[in-house]
DNA sequence: GGCGGCTTGCGAAAGTGTGCACAATCATAC
DNA sequence: GTATGATTGTGCACACTTTCGCAAGCCGCC
């Protein structure tokens, strides 16, 4: 991978990802560059260019095979390996994502979760892990390194919380807390707040009768 | 607003609002848009010409009013309204959104829950609202239309509801399913998945220690 | 009441990303 | 073995976004 590959083309390739492997356990053996974007809503010109960033992996007059195409992805994205992942903050949010069933077929598990609140300290959550206190969270990152973290802590609280994993090295944070984190280059922020989607939308819908 | 507004400024406002709000609350008066590029990680050249699409918000040597600009956005992105939602899909995630805080400080409202499941059909959810059949999705948005339509059902099940909604004249929909959900334009659609956001995080994870 | 320091709004430049169009290539059928 | 129909990979042009740079304007101080 000799030039910089655009961020934009990084986060479409999960979606690709994600369409291939539904293929794949429908049997599907081929598919086509236009077929893949009538799927995914985007031409297929984008899916071929994208790919091409990666390599050459289609064949002309037939389209690409999906076994292949599911491997090369999962390869680049880093999916042949699982991931682990820290859960910050056990209030609502954060119970409901412990208890997400998502993650741990895509390869991604929370082996720890944390909260400040002294009374959930030590509580279990769904039945495997142990809630362990915050301020152990810089020790215990230490001795055994995560992945990824997630944040799920009020957003007064959120920026605290991402300073200690960064410290910690961490790679890579998943926030649901609404504020813009403040990260060093390198380390890698997503954020999820279904509000803010919501919030995009009613521009449109304001517009749509009027 | 005479002339397009480019769709990557309209998801850039919920950010700046959502802070702005914060600001406000924090009785702060004015502020710049050094500042506020500063607390949200984009150029302060780009926060201007952001507001620049929709009129002169702010004062030369000073900055923007805070009181002024949370209004200005306020109306600009309709949240001067409530906004009213239906949820199809009440397994553990739909049951989660249901219970989640986060959208009616905001003004959007869930007013009608559905599920096919006839075991939990009926019950009740968080304590106000009952489940309905998603087979009574169509004529009860005929007879009380709803703006928002969140889907939290699998994903074989997704494109149907998504259909229904569709047919239903529905304008916006927030799917956390794991898929891209098909729809004529003009309905505007936006898709939660963390997973997704996960797989793009790990490819630069992979990248960074080798 | 004028001067200095800031900060906006915006035209123009620079930088990115997307889609077209077509040569190259492959499978199949006859 | 050759013709046919399909589909990839990619150079190029266009379109879109971001950033720069600066004139215009505002505030406060002396």
């Amino acid at each position: 991978m000799p030039l910089e590959i655009p961020e934009v083309v990084i986060d479409r390739l999960p979606t690709y990802y994600r369409l291939l492997t539904n293929l794949q356990a429908r049997g599907v053996a081929v598919v086509s560059s236009q077929e893949l974007g009538e799927a995914l809503n985007v031409t297929p010109a984008q899916i071929r260019k994208d790919l091409s960033y990666f390599g050459r992996f289609g064949k002309q007059g037939r389209g690409y095979s999906v076994q292949r195409l599911t491997d090369e992805l999962r390869t680049i994205l880093g999916l042949d390996q699982r991931w682990r992942m820290v859960l910050i903050g056990v209030g609502r949010l954060g119970t409901a994502i412990a208890s997400y069933r998502g993650f741990e077929p895509q390869g991604f598990d929370i082996v720890g979760v944390y909260d400040v609140n002294p009374e959930a300290v030590g509580t279990e959550l769904g039945g495997e892990l142990v809630v362990r206190n915050v301020a152990d969270l810089a020790r215990d990152l230490a001795d055994d390194p995560v992945d990824i973290g997630i944040v799920a802590v009020p957003a007064g609280e959120a920026q605290a919380v991402v300073d200690v994993l960064v410290a910690a090295g961490i790679g890579a944070i998943l926030s649901y807390a609404p504020t813009a984190a403040q990260v060093p280059a390198g380390v890698e922020v997503r954020q999820i707040d279904p509000v803010l989607s919501l919030q995009g939308m009613t521009y449109h819908l304001r517009r749509r009768d009027a």
